[in-house]
DNA sequence: CTTGCTTTTGCAATCGATTGCGTTAGCGTT
DNA sequence: AACGCTAACGCAATCGATTGCAAAAGCAAG
């Protein structure tokens, strides 16, 4: 069994008695060794206990098989726990990750001072990169994908783009939502989120866009700034209702900011859907589970997981990879009054 | 601004008319070198966009300022997603570990052959592992602790225990919650879990010692076994419900089977609390929304992690650390038909 | 027994930093 | 001017693997 003291493959080899070069081809399969001298070479690898050292590895063969997922959170700060949204896009990453055999470094970014993302890059520490969420860094990441290609971002499809990006179509998915709020005769729908984030700009886009197609314009009153944490967007929310502008509707740019305004409205006395409709986006988990249950509009976390990890790794091959965009979905449940699905 | 082609630090040497040693020592705050030289090279070595490269300086200094995270699935196979509570423990780790400048690496282990702990410790990649849940690897975790120092483990205290854990009071809680329900006048009260695993042994261990408290021996007729996952902790309910077996009350070992019981219950007719009451445990975020709203033992989970990120860095820095068992609480929600907190 | 190939094997350079130890520079004393 | 002492600095070894290149071994044919 094994022993203590870590062995190094110098130590195999003479176990083995061949030379340091045998052990690492061998160990790496290489058929250059014949393959019953191989086997043998890494039986008794694997009985010693040895294991490669990676620092070592990393170093010569200049990769890691490690990918970095990056959070940045220029306007949020404090914890990544935060958002059920990025907690469950983490894990969908991790899996399709781990799937191909790489592993998965956390990087949180707090200091979004110059040169972050290229202090991470030229780390090494992994040998491609998932950001989820441009944040405020647009200027950044185009910055970054100009030398360095192993690049995918999670978010919204914005013009002059050079990095490559996977994310839902914003405008269409806003369009959706606030399309079925009309057609349950809402007229003055309140939209709540930060236009600063590029892919809630996108959203309001769609939101705009729904509103002149039934000839309405939009009222500037109706647009609320929240921030994604429950009680910011509580307080946004409240001060709307206190504002006494009138509404009928809230187009809310996340199931969060959705759940706190909901809770707002009813903590007034107001009803939801009676009086007022609320749509989210995300389709989070407790949006299903929430009272009542939260109509939302869907992204495809697992398939979004899926096209960015293969994307990146085909980036990572050498190949050039397209940005894509997938197809939203409104998931219709009682917040808003409609009965039927979309 | 920076130049590409990545640059290494004899380049900054060259840049700076130093020599790599001066440089090296600069970076790192080195007093050898006088405070204002210190600074010109920083200065130099940032304009340049220089960064240190990871793989060579973790293979140089044998430390990578990098945290593992292991969930060993030995039991549910499939993806790390599927269970809220090991999410939310996962983010609460990493605000931990990031705060103290290391970095996280998440270990997905699907493979629990022989010697899996070692493979991951001998590999270098990181300065300390957190393993979550002990799973069914005791002795293997027990094994490795004799040798590495820098282990913590969540999860339940056992008997004959080398490595250093941090956990709840597992058989107060339960004992707790049982207790909770007896108050309430229940006496045929289900458990829902799997024995297998040590925490939850130790979870029975609570209910049949609340039980025999209040003079009733334990029907193994009402023990269930149930899996994490909503749908196999379905499946073992709805086939408890049809058994016929009478029962008044479930004491669940996770939110996840609570949540999967109720609604089996109320498919089945049976009203929660009116005629069954339910407990669950873990108290995770959707436990409060839920319909109706989850009584459930909370675990302090922000605790926790902080234990245990305390801990570990204990161990690295060559303390000693003890383990750690922390108080569960009994939140007390309308699923059990109580009123009151505890 | 050579010669000419192919298959195996090993030497030694390399990846890019860190650091022990020895050297040089600088300054104050006598 | 010589000496002693400290403060700065650089040389070269080192961490533990991988791999290009050349040498050695094996083998068949002549």
């Amino acid at each position: 069994m094994a022993d203590d003291g870590p062995l190094k493959m110098a130590d195999v080899a003479r176990l083995a008695k061949v030379s340091m070069s045998t052990v690492s081809r061998a160990l790496a399969d290489n058929p250059l060794i014949p393959e019953d001298r191989r086997r043998e070479i890494q039986r008794i690898a694997a009985e010693a206990g040895y294991v490669i050292n990676q620092s070592a590895r990393s170093l010569r063969m200049r990769k890691t098989q490690t990918i970095g997922v990056v959070f940045p959170l220029g306007h949020d700060v404090g914890q990544l726990i935060s958002d059920p949204f990025f907690i469950e896009m983490f894990g969908r990453l991790a899996d399709e990750i781990t799937t191909r055999g790489y592993q998965v470094l956390l990087c949180r970014v707090t200091d979004t001072s110059d040169g972050w993302l290229n202090r991470i890059i030229q780390s090494h520490r992994q040998d491609g990169l998932v950001i989820v969420g441009q944040s405020d860094q647009h200027e950044a990441l185009n910055h970054a994908a100009e030398s360095y290609h192993p690049l995918v971002v999670w978010g919204g499809h914005l013009s002059g783009q050079v990095y490559c990006s996977v994310g839902t179509d914003n405008i269409g998915g806003a369009r959706r939502a606030v399309d079925h709020l009309l057609g349950l005769g809402r007229k003055r729908i309140a939209f709540l989120g930060m236009l600063e984030l590029p892919e809630i700009s996108l959203r309001f886009e769609g939101y705009v866009r729904a509103l002149r197609a039934a000839g309405i314009e939009h009222d500037p009153a109706l647009v609320i700034p929240a921030h994604f944490s429950f009680e910011t967007a509580y307080e946004a929310a409240r001060e709307l209702i206190e504002s006494g502008t009138a509404f009928d509707a809230i187009f809310a740019t996340s199931d969060i900011i959705a759940l706190a305004a909901i809770q707002a409205l009813s903590a007034a006395g107001i009803d939801v859907p009676g009086q007022v409709s609320v749509v989210g986006f995300d389709d989070i988990a407790i949006a299903a589970q929430s009272t009542p249950p939260l109509t939302s509009v869907q992204q495809d976390l697992a398939k979004g997981a899926r096209t960015i990890v293969d994307l990146l790794f085909k980036r990572m091959a050498g190949e050039d990879a397209p940005s894509a965009t997938l197809l939203p979905k409104l998931v219709v449940r009682k917040s808003c009054g409609g009965a039927t699905a979309s």
